[in-house]
DNA sequence: TCTGGGGTCCTAGGACCC
DNA sequence: TCTGGGGTCCTAGGACCC
């Protein structure tokens, strides 16, 4: 056992996406692709994913697809095809577990992976050329010590790199930079730390604790300060995953203004998530003109998966919403047995 | 630039109980 | 008389991520 390091190894594929797309479409090559919605970039929708050279036009991710299409009028617009992207992450996440490395899933693109090594970055090469091999997908890899480093490594590493961030190395990567540049802190906290004084990575890693704890609650306040601090729980794991709940929206293209419309389209979701797992609570989602969203429960009487009782139950949750103002989306939640 | 769809976890506040 | 404090459960909302 001895002298053996053990790493992260973050995986993430380069537009994968786009990419899926391209291996299809070889003559799209080189030409901006814009994957999201139905492909019809006059409708309501946003980007999945946008090709690298759909990037250089300033078109995002999660860019509304009309935006996009303004920025990039020449883009080739295309529909998410969500079974292609499944079925090309489930190679490379084989892949990835060969040799019985430990893979933890986190999504269609990217895996953490444990690594029992000296020279980390040998083994990034490897799972890049298998990869490859594999799929001709490309990957960008992160190295770290801990899950957060090796995640915030792989942008650094990207198109198909490797690049490698550790306690030695933290600070002077991101000592200076605003505290939305870690992984888990986003724009409201960002905003928020701003609020109180704190603006950096670094000045966020030296915080007191109490203030933190007390501005942000006695949780999440400190796990802010440890983020800064680039640590985390370093363990990766291939436990299964167990979803605690399923479920199912629909943005209309145009708002609805009757109510009895939007029960059907309650209806219609609650019966599209019978059958699957014993379910013990539905929540209805209702989103109002302009953007105004808002939630109601109501438990089974007992666990069930059949429609009826579900059906029954997120009927039940959208009689509490007395709001009738026009509506752009309903969802409808299923909560599983524990 | 008018903002998808599918998830997870945390927090505050009220209800209820002892 | 109108006053405790702690624990737990539930709900709705908020924030974040892919």
């Amino acid at each position: 056992m001895g002298g053996v390091t053990v790493w992260v190894l973050h995986v993430d594929l380069d537009q994968f996406v786009a990419a899926v797309e391209l291996l299809r479409r070889p003559e799209l090559e080189g030409r901006p692709v814009v994957v999201g919605g139905d492909g019809d970039p006059t409708k309501r929708g946003v980007v999945s994913t946008a090709s690298y050279k759909a990037r250089e036009f300033g078109v995002r991710s999660g860019m509304p697809l009309r935006t996009a299409a303004k920025r990039c009028p020449e883009a080739i617009f295309l529909p998410v095809d969500a079974e292609a992207y499944e079925a090309a992450s489930e190679v490379v996440m084989a892949t990835l577990a060969e040799n019985g490395a430990i893979v933890q899933v986190m999504g269609w693109d990217e895996a953490f992976v444990g690594a029992r090594t000296d020279d980390p970055e040998a083994e990034a090469r490897d799972i890049q050329r298998r990869v490859f091999e594999a799929t001709r997908l490309y990957c960008s890899v992160g190295v770290g010590e801990n899950k957060l480093q090796a995640k915030l490594a792989t942008d650094y590493g990207k198109p198909a790199g490797v690049f490698r961030i550790t306690h030695g190395t933290w600070f002077e990567l991101f000592g200076g930079q605003p505290t939305d540049a870690l992984w888990g802190i986003g724009s409201k906290t960002s905003k928020k730390l701003s609020a109180m004084g704190i603006e950096t990575v670094r000045q966020l890693a030296s915080a007191d604790l109490p203030t933190l704890a007390k501005a942000f609650g006695p949780s999440t306040g400190p796990w802010l300060v440890q983020l800064a601090n680039g640590i985390s729980d370093a363990e990766v794991s291939n436990e299964p995953w167990v979803a605690r709940s399923r479920s199912k929206e629909t943005t209309f293209q145009q708002d609805l203004t009757e109510w009895p419309e939007v029960q059907a389209a309650v209806e219609t979701l609650a019966r599209q998530l019978a059958g699957g797992r014993q379910v013990i609570q539905v929540v209805v989602k209702v989103r109002y003109k302009p953007f105004f969203t808002s939630t109601h429960g109501a438990r089974l009487a007992s666990p069930a998966n059949e429609e009826t009782p579900i059906v029954e139950a997120a009927l039940k949750a959208l009689e509490k919403f007395t709001d009738r103002r026009p509506v752009r989306l309903v969802g409808v939640q299923t909560v599983f047995e524990p």
